[in-house]
DNA sequence: TAATAGTGATGATCTATGTCATTCAAAAAC
DNA sequence: GTTTTTGAATGACATAGATCATCACTATTA
């Protein structure tokens, strides 16, 4: 919602969509209360099992989003760019986060208290609706992952995460990415191993090219046909 | 919403707790373009992939959702039982079913269209209120299958499930399930074969008595310790 | 400059789990 | 009463993918 150039909410062009549905004095409440925060790369903003006290909007960089398994394992259900705002299931039951934000480069975010947001949410039906659909559309995903981790293999998975990377968070191609080896193995719902060894067979046969933080889909059809099979 | 005594919304005592917030009008609203309607063991109430026209609202019987896989693979994401009704996140989206639901046995569910609740979610702020905070607790629910389902293996998994069944969906043990092998094995990501073997385990280490339709956990605590340790 | 730590890469195992084939029992159909 | 069908159970086998160990390369710190 703030940026460099704009240091409110009504002025904000960096604010979430969902705002846009807020009149003038529904924004300032909005304003009046909102904290803007910078964070270092891999730093948490939020933790799973804390309790969540703050509506987040990320308004610069990129903050991945996952879950904490038993031993250190995560699974990384999705990211947050600007101008996304996350949607916190735990603000709506248990007042906990199910869990946990993580910068994975120098970003900022928005941090609004959640009882103003859910106050706006009874009294402006239209955020309401809006607000609805993201969490719609946040589940239909979560299906999505679950098919996919389940019932697709390796490869599948693996040429699905790299598509997701290039054409819906980096919108690029080639693209620099800030995400390790790691990171992408727990999109991919693998170990790092694994997926650098995917990687290096999609690299073996000309569907990318992978040079550290650099990737470039070179066969785009192909890594589409792979996704689809599993 | 209905059932045999009562044939309307506002005297039904089978509806779900959602509809408390509404007013007798409102009621009305719901009930004038409510239909009941029975389904058979195996019938399809709504398919993945189809348009969805209607909010459905479970009244007797079991309904259990799934998503479908390639290749009749499928995924148990949850039950509905009376009195739930189905959360379908399609409606706040592209209108479109993203799991397919069936009756497990004989049922019965209530249809309303889904305009009607989405007007009733606009002018009722209590009534959306109420439905934020089931949507919420789905999402949830689905982190906790992902994180299981990629990190536990079959064991914990499948203890996982047995709980859950006798617990939650059947709330007494033994039990007596319409649940067949199969199902259970879509419970808990795994083959049909594989659910059977783990099962003998249970019964050769004398956590459970399974005889047909009939489960019985003997040791609750040592399946718990199993659930929680993968 | 050396030392330490973090990440990427790769090979050698090991095992959890899927696949396939078969048997058995019970229920349903004829 | 026999035949057909359906679901449960079990064994043999194959393999995807985890685990473990090692090594190389940077980047940071002493």
């Amino acid at each position: 919602m703030a940026n460099i150039l704009q240091a409110n909410c009504m002025m904000c062009r960096m604010r979430s969509d969902i705002f846009n549905t807020l009149n003038e004095s529904e924004l300032h409440r909005v304003d009046d209360c909102r904290v803007s925060i910078k964070y270092h790369q891999g730093e948490i903003i939020f933790k799973q099992g804390s309790p969540c006290h703050d509506f987040v909007c990320v308004t610069s960089g990129l903050v991945k989003l996952y879950l904490e398994g038993e031993g250190d394992r995560r699974i990384i259900i999705g990211f947050a760019r600007p101008v996304d705002y996350i949607f916190v299931p735990g603000a709506f039951s248990d007042k906990r986060h199910h869990f946990t934000a993580v910068a994975c480069e120098e970003s900022t975010a928005c941090l609004v208290e959640v009882d103003i947001i859910q106050d706006l949410l009874k009294t402006n039906q239209e955020f309401a609706s809006s607000f609805m659909t993201k969490v719609s559309e946040q589940a239909i995903q979560l299906f999505d992952q679950l098919t996919s981790f389940t019932q697709k293999q390796m490869p599948g998975r693996m040429a699905e995460v790299l598509i997701c990377l290039s054409q819906k968070i980096y919108q690029s191609n080639p693209f620099i990415t800030s995400l390790s080896r790691q990171d992408i193995a727990d999109m991919s719902g693998m170990t790092k191993e694994s997926a650098i060894r995917i990687m290096k067979t999609f690299k073996d046969d000309g569907l990318i090219l992978a040079e550290g933080n650099s990737i470039e889909i070179l066969d785009f059809a192909k890594l589409e046909t792979i996704s689809r099979n599993g």
